[in-house]
DNA sequence: GATGAAACACCCAGGAG
DNA sequence: CTCCTGGGTGTTTCATC
């Protein structure tokens, strides 16, 4: 049976069925034991932990995360700041410069009137005013902030 | 000092710096053990149990998960969809009704020309065109879709 | 918050299908 | 090549101080 795949060239955009329930379960829970993981997929621990070692050398699994509530961490401002580039000359490297700015958690290449969609966490209104100052400063882009006002989900796991 | 503080009643915008340090860990490596943790912020490994207990207990930590590289699982297409209501009369319970839709990643209500911004993955042009037919049916909203081309970065920490 | 101990999970071998 | 078996090592988790 199959002698197709395994090949490693280039992201293959599926994967083993074996594979697929594993990150599914670690995209739910990414703190589950591998022998609960074993469990729910079917497979003796030693087997699962071979296939999630590889998942993260490939790249499927990028990495482990806690998610926070934003409040209560003291970042209680969600927003989205799009951003437009003000000299359409200027060699396209802002994700670079904006790196270092820590209060963005996100930041998308997009298709649009816009060139780049930015999801940022802060503190408070003045900190977003400064934070859009710095972002300016930075890219010299101009930009367009629509504040989340609540959240109704966020970071749910795809279906797979 | 610090008397303050403590009595468990409503969400607290601020963390002890102990807690601090362990939540920012925990955002970085949802993985990591609690030895190392321990050794990290600089506590007893029972003391760094006893007090990630309290944080996913007081919603400060509300789920943990792996990441996962959006094209090895075949869902290389992401967009932002916003929603704008057809009916301004309608109930405002479009999160609801949305919901059971899987490919939504996440809802925010937004303050804004629309009210409502999602993200999305799906597998291709097509998924998306299925997707935007079911969304607009479900919650009886026109939308407007922005493609995302590439993600130089997603789901990063927050400072703290 | 620290210590210690028992239960449990991890993860390296090596071997079987 | 992928999966399972074993066992030493390290981790979790609970009682106690």
């Amino acid at each position: 049976m199959s002698t197709v795949s395994a090949s490693g060239s280039g992201p293959q955009s599926s994967l083993e069925p074996l594979d697929t329930a594993i990150v599914r379960e670690l995209a739910k829970d990414g703190r589950c034991s591998f022998t609960d993981l074993a469990e729910r997929v079917g497979l003796s621990v030693s087997a699962v932990h071979q296939r999630v070692r590889r998942l993260e050398q490939r790249g499927v699994i990028t990495r482990y995360s806690a998610h926070l509530d934003a409040e209560s961490v003291g970042l209680p401002l969600t927003a989205f700041i799009s951003l437009t580039p003000i000299d359409p000359a200027a060699p396209d490297d802002y994700p670079q410069r904006l790196k270092g700015i820590h209060e963005i958690e996100s930041c998308y290449s997009v298709a649009g009137e816009e060139s780049y969609i930015l999801l940022v966490r802060v503190a408070s209104p003045a900190a977003l005013e400064d934070l859009l100052r710095r972002i300016r400063e930075a890219a010299k882009v101009s930009t367009r902030t629509t504040v989340v006002l609540s959240t109704p989900y966020e970071g749910r796991a795809p279906a797979l």
